[in-house]
DNA sequence: CACTTATTGATAATCGTTCTCATATTGTGA
DNA sequence: TCACAATATGAGAACGATTATCAATAAGTG
């Protein structure tokens, strides 16, 4: 968590972007809550803790740490998306409950491979993929 | 194309669904444009030739047929859906170039099985997926 | 042809996201 | 430390694609 926080710090620095109370604020909230939010999420937790900022700040702030490489938007479905850091982890993709909502990860080397070939006989340069899996989990099934 | 429109009128029929004027200029439409389109597109085609419909019975109308699993919403982006029909058609998923808005199709075996794969080890009942690589194509990285 | 039921059009409503701009804060370098 | 230029913020307006509303209209059955 040090070394996340640290490595969000670093690459503000970097470029001429300013260290403010809100932006620890957001990255805060975002590292010790769960893995996958929305942004009205996000800011609502931090309304109840008593830290009020602009509903514009945290979606400037996500937007300022995926250009970083720091955080991912995820698309789940028509018009539902998700964030999560992605410090040290690998990229992977999604299945996606459509009863319960729950979040399966998944990530699967094969396919990984097949992709990166495919993209080169197009001669595609790959900058980022989005795959997701859209059905019922286990729970949901029985 | 003869065979399309046949399908198609037979899921309307099979359901307690009218045949109406303005579904078949929609469905027309869908066949003799090209192959992937946005709403407000569609329905400016038609407006051009004298054929006037409402956005919303072009929305309604798409949504019905992706019912019917003769269309497919493809989401290419932030927010950007485009829709095609799959008449006939094998599921396949997109390369999106980010510059030139290209899209090529590409569909693989070896990636479907992988991904069948995993969602059985999860015991998860797959209803559809979403593969999209976004970065840029052939003529925009020369 | 008549009648029931489904469908349409015009436009208001929705809702997540972005924009605006006056005010406030940050980090620098004197 | 202080002053100042450059950045960032907050509040709410604006946006834009999609959906909802509902009175008027058309389809299809028999
Ligand atoms: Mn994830
Ligand atoms: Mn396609
Ligand atoms: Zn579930
Ligand atoms: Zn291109």
């Amino acid at each position: 968590m040090l070394a996340e926080v640290e490595k969000i710090e670093n690459f503000l620095k970097q470029r001429q972007i300013k260290l403010t109370e809100e932006r620890k604020l957001i990255i805060d909230e975002m590292l010790a809550s769960q893995r996958h939010f929305g942004p009205e999420e996000l800011w609502e937790h931090l309304r109840q803790k008593g830290k009020r900022v602009s509903r514009a700040t945290v979606y400037r702030t996500l937007e300022l740490l995926i250009e970083g490489g720091l955080v991912k938007k995820v698309c789940l479905g028509e018009h539902c998306f998700r964030y999560e850091h992605i410090l040290g982890r690998k990229n992977h993709s999604h299945m996606v409950c459509l009863k319960c909502g729950a979040l399966i990860e998944f990530l699967d080397e094969a396919i990984d491979e097949r992709q990166k070939l495919l993209s080169q006989q197009q001669g595609f340069e790959v900058l980022s993929r989005c795959f997701q899996i859209f059905g019922y989990c286990k729970n949901c099934t029985q």
